[in-house]
Formats: C-alpha cells, structure tokens, sequence
DNA sequence: ATGACGGTAGCATACCGA
C-alpha cells in the first residue's frame, strides 16, 4: 500500500502537476491540503477518471483538505470534533485494501504568524495552539482503534533546528516556536511516530521550498508535511520518501510530495 | 530588515502563505 500527502496549493491551479504524480507514482492513496476550492469547483471529474474515489472538505479561496483512494473511502470525521473551526483543516476516513482496514487522515494545520500589517497580532498563534489541542484530543481516540492508522499532512512545525535550512532566521517564527513544538512533542510522545523522521534520522527531508528567489536550487527548505503513524501502521512501513519531482514539474506548488509504501495483508 | 512569488477574489489591490 502506497501512501502520499501533499499540499497542492490550489488543486485547480495544480490539476495537471497532480494528475502527473498520479499517474507516474499511483499512489492508493493520496492526501491533500490547500486545495482553496468549494465542493461545486473541485475537478471531481480529472480525478474520478484517473481512477479515485474521492472525499473532500472545502471552502472558497483558502484552505481545504481531500483524501483520494483507489478503494472506496468511508468518511468517519469532518472538521475536528468539539472545535468551533471556520476553516477546512481536517478530514478522517476508513479504507479497505484488501483485508486490511486503513484508518487515514488529511490534516492541515494553521500557520500561526500574524500578518504582515499586524505583526504584534497573536491571536492566529493562539488559533494554532487551541488548534493542535483538539488534534490531540482527537488522535488520542484514534490511538484506541486496533488498526493501521495514518495521519499525515502539512502541520506548519519546523519541529527541530535540523528541519530548517537556517533555525537562526525562524526562531521567532511560528513554525519554530516553543509552544507549537511542545505541542507536538507531547503529540509524538503520546504513541505516534513520525515516520521520516524515525527512518531518516540523518535526512534534511525538506518538503517545502519558498517560491521566491533561488531557493529551490540553493535548497533553502524545511521539513513541515508528516505521515505520522501509530504502532499498528509503523510496523508495515517498507519505505518513506520525499519525491521531490512535483516541486522541480512545471507550475508547481511550494510544497511537495511525501510518500510512504507499507506491507499490504 | 524587507520582500520575493504565487494563488484567490474579482478587476485594483488586499489577503494569505511559511
């Protein structure tokens, strides 16, 4: 079983950068963030033609999150529960391949600066936080289940100073900040596993590389785009790579592909 | 120190991203 995840940065803007994944890579399953588009503007048609079944929670213009699967996806959770949440950030569904279960999950976290006319303005970090509470509250449920369960997306943590090519310019970033890190350490100590990361303890690992000046080609990325894993789903990892194709395609997104093969039953 | 660059909404420019 193949799994990616991938922030897209507008899945309409990227169809035919995704369509490309798709078909060299086919993935079984294939998660996305920042698809910045309604239900009634999703290429519902590409995708479903390229063979996927497809799930989606959207809104207008920003955020947005989807699962695609080759087998059919059963939608277990929109929006984190008990969250009061305005954007589309989280969407949790059962998958059968095979005689295997799949518990999967799309998972988009928010960024946490505040914007540039505001920059003493907190409120989008404190957002963050209460953010990532609830993920935990609710991932500490999934830990209940007695499957394969894998959340993965773009979780906006440079989680330590070797995910970053220079920790110094983002110390006070809310990608680096303390707070957030300890969030998801207490994520990661709680009983899952990030799997590049416990594969590749050596490897940058980047995911995302700012579209501006050169730093694509000088490698100026962070890693923020996990597969995060619970035992039952870590024991069936066979590879986790970052394929950076996607982000060296023609009109790419800023982020690329994260993709992890596991033991199929 | 700042902004670059790209996407969306909507038609000039503001907002968002990491």
């Amino acid at each position: 079983m193949k799994i990616s995840t991938y922030n897209v940065n507008s899945v309409n803007a990227r169809l035919d950068n995704l369509s490309g994944y798709l078909r060299t890579e086919n993935p079984d399953i294939m998660l996305l963030q920042e698809i910045k588009t309604e239900f009634n503007s999703f290429p519902f048609f590409e995708l479903q033609s390229l063979g996927y079944d497809v799930k989606i929670l959207g809104q207008k213009s920003y955020n947005g999150v989807a699962i695609l699967s080759r087998a059919k996806i059963r939608i277990t959770q929109e929006n984190l529960p008990d969250f009061a949440d305005d954007a589309a950030r989280y969407l949790e569904g059962d998958i059968t391949i095979g005689s295997q279960d799949w518990r999967v999950a799309s998972v988009y976290l928010p960024n946490g600066n505040p914007p540039y006319n505001a920059p003493d303005d907190d409120s989008r970090f404190a957002y963050k936080l209460r953010w990532m509470e609830a993920f935990y509250r609710r991932a500490a449920t999934l830990l209940e289940l007695q499957k394969p369960v894998i959340l993965g997306g773009d979780f906006n943590i440079i989680f330590t100073d070797n995910d970053v090519y220079a920790p110094q310019l983002f110390k006070d970033n809310a990608l680096c900040r303390t707070p957030a890190r300890q969030r998801l350490r207490a994520f990661l100590h709680s009983g899952w596993f990030d799997a590049f990361r416990c594969l590749h303890p050596q490897d940058a690992g980047y995911t995302f590389w700012d579209y501006s000046g050169a730093a694509l080609q000088n490698d100026l990325g962070m890693r923020i785009d996990y597969l995060m894993c619970n035992a039952y789903a870590f024991d069936l990892i066979r590879q986790i790579d970052v394929n950076p194709a996607p982000r060296h395609a023609d009109k790419p997104s800023d982020h690329t592909v994260l993709q992890m093969t596991l033991a199929d039953k």
